[in-house]
RNA sequence: GGGCAUGUAGCUCAGGGGAUAGAGCACCAGAUUCCGGUUCUGGGUGUCGCAGGUUCGAUUCCUGCCAUGCUCGCCA
């Protein structure tokens, strides 16, 4: 393990209880990172709570927990604060020691914990729509979550619940029917752009004209009961659709199953009959509907569920429900977790309500919502083109990696360096989707997010080309003194002897708290934050720390230091989809 | 009107019962025999939207209000 908190944690359960009894085995002391290093590494707040339980000071508590405590093999001896904080201080010889530990560790101090079957669904784009701004949040922030639950040894089930069925399938086939009959019957009849543009100019005309709307419904209609027709003409769009989608995911690097709303088609009637059954079901205006508990609609009167439409199709609630009752029945998991735009916090509370009410969701298992803010663009509004069209996600990746080519060549050429187009390319793809990927996973997802392409790709702050140099640096270092980082490891010898030396080793034995943090809260900004600081601290004891020309024995420790930061880096990024570079 | 979210430094944002509320950017001034300066060191700012409440302690939790955004029965 790498956290020390663990340690001193069964430690001042140890010295509660000599002080003041059994009782106080399970008492939580409250131990957290120090707020400032000022005051120490870590800090103990237990004794300020404890105080009034046991009617006594809160120092005076403090002092007779210190008194118990038995950390002379971690600790320098403990010291009192402020109105009872109890502050440690990790000695040299510990911190030594871990590096040690961590240089032979592949997981770098991370334990896999009991596994659980999860799934993460994310991504999830509609079929003959492209794929935009709004799809990147949801596929950048659930690959992260997959990455780091997967990491941590859970058996993770990475699902993209496409829009491949429902109304718009309705109106598209209804207006190919008679705009370009082609498209339903042969393969590539259209490409994708087009497709796009006749799918635009069907919602037009299904919001304008009734007798399209009622055609379109029955589409609907035929579609989910298995006309041969409208079936073939189905497949051939979402093949379409499907290839089109796969080239982005590549190019991110995204590993996703499909398994869209269509599959879970053979299970909707079930959902109706078995919540008829259980008496949930009232039928409103011609709609098979369950009333919420806690919902209001403009009136004041309860709002519906509406489980099957007044034409006798469903709906996406239909849907969620049957995959929710599939995922826990079926794929038997334990945790599912819906990567989607906070838009939908209202759909899956009601979801989830009837599916509790309905009794599908059995104890222990874990229905979350991961909701995330909208992408505007940097006057404060939603992000659009310049001409008002909504952005299409492989336009806004081109314009990343084409602004990192030029930075980088800008670069070279002040330099005077050369580099092969191969190279170029390499590192403008990897910096400029990098940077795409940590601009968004480096904001806590619940806010609305400005996308700003130069902050983003800034050498400076808080950004990918940041932590991405931070690393080359090291494997920089291991080219100049021709050091084989993957070589036989150091047994013993090492030394941390400066400041810079100690707070970076310090740092680094956070990764196992903060990954566990994000496994549990899913806020993968908190990762982010975790390798920015440990980028600025490897580059203050860079400074500070001449380590090629360093003695012995601080030029090995030295080098096992920064390798160690260096696979640290990678590691937490690779957990945020982002790979490194070699150099840059 | 109901629901949800957000409101923290000039800007972009972290933090989320505990000590003097932080970072980046921007701005000013410095450092560099060096392993790639895409670096490092200093410099200062805040009624943590407003008002109450709970608490030994609230920016954090609760209530009300204000502002902004999203959303509210047959789209997903």
């Amino acid at each position: 393990m790498s956290s020390p908190l663990p340690l001193l944690t069964s430690r001042f359960q140890a010295a509660l209880v000599a002080a003041f009894g059994e009782s106080f085995a399970q008492t939580n002391p409250l131990l957290s990172v120090a707020s400032n290093p000022k005051f120490g590494d870590y800090q103990s707040n237990v004794a300020l709570g404890l105080a009034k339980t046991l009617q006594s000071k809160p120092r005076e508590v403090a002092q007779q927990i210190v008194d118990q405590l038995s950390l002379e093999d971690i600790c320098d001896p403990p010291t009192l604060a402020g109105p009872g904080f109890i502050n440690l201080r990790l000695k040299p010889r510990y911190l030594a020691d871990q590096l040690l530990q961590l240089q032979n560790d592949r997981r770098l101090g991370v334990k896999t914990v009991e596994p659980q079957r999860i799934i993460v669904d994310f991504s999830s784009p509609n079929i003959a729509k492209e794929m935009h701004v709004g799809h990147l949040r949801s596929t950048i922030i659930g690959d992260s979550i997959a990455r780091i639950l997967t990491f941590l040894g859970h058996e993770v089930l990475r699902l993209n619940h496409v829009g491949d069925w429902g109304t718009q399938f309705g109106m598209l086939i209804t207006y190919l029917r008679e705009a370009y009959p082609d498209a339903l019957t042969q393969a590539d009849a259209l490409d994708l752009g087009d497709l796009v543009a006749f799918y635009k100019k069907a919602k037009q005309r299904f919001d304008e004209d009734e007798i399209f709307q009622s055609q379109a419904r029955q589409a609907v209609v035929a579609l989910q009961s298995g006309d041969p027709a409208s079936v073939q003409a189905w497949k051939l769009l979402c093949d379409q659709s499907r290839r089109e989608f796969q080239t982005l995911y590549d190019r991110l690097g995204i590993d996703l199953k499909e398994r869209g709303e269509s599959f879970y088609n053979p299970f909707l009637p079930a959902v109706v009959e078995d919540l008829q059954t259980l008496g949930l079901l009232v039928e409103d205006a011609g709609a098979q509907c369950v009333f919420l508990e806690g919902f209001q609609n403009k009136d004041g009167n309860p709002l519906p569920l509406i489980i099957q439409k007044s034409d006798g199709g469903y709906n996406y609630a239909t849907t969620d429900l049957a995959a929710l009752r599939y995922r826990i029945g079926q794929d038997q998991v334990q945790r599912i977790i819906y990567v989607t735009d906070a838009g939908q916090s209202s759909h899956f509370a009601q979801v989830f309500q009837v599916a509790q009410r309905a009794g599908w969701v059995p104890e222990g298992i874990d229905l979350t919502h991961v909701p995330f803010g909208l992408v505007q663009g940097e006057d404060g509004k939603k992000l659009k083109t310049r001409s008002g069209d909504t952005i299409r996600l492989r336009d806004l990746l081109d314009e990343a990696i084409e602004r990192a080519r030029k930075d980088l060549e800008d670069r070279l050429q002040l330099d005077d360096r050369q580099e092969s187009p191969e190279f170029i390319q390499q590192v403008a793809e990897t910096v400029g989707l990098g940077a795409v990927k940590y601009a968004d996973l480096s904001q806590n997802r619940t806010s609305n997010y400005i996308f700003s392409y130069d902050k983003m790709l800034a050498l400076q702050g808080n950004t990918a080309p940041y932590l991405l140099y931070a690393y080359v640096r090291v494997q920089g270092i291991g080219r100049k003194g021709n050091i084989d980082f993957q070589g036989e490891p150091l047994q013993e010898g090492l030394v941390l002897t400066e400041d810079s030396e100690q707070t970076l080793m310090k740092h680094l034995l956070q990764l196992e708290d903060v990954v566990t943090d994000v496994a549990q809260d899913l806020f993968p900004n908190r990762l982010c934050t975790y390798l920015f600081e440990l980028s600025q601290k490897f580059n203050q004891f860079y400074d500070r720390c001449p380590i090629l020309k360093a003695e012995e024995p601080q030029r090995s420790s030295r080098l096992v230091l920064a390798d160690v930061t260096a696979r640290t880096l990678k590691l937490g990024l690779s957990l945020l989809g982002i790979p490194v570079l070699e150099r840059m």
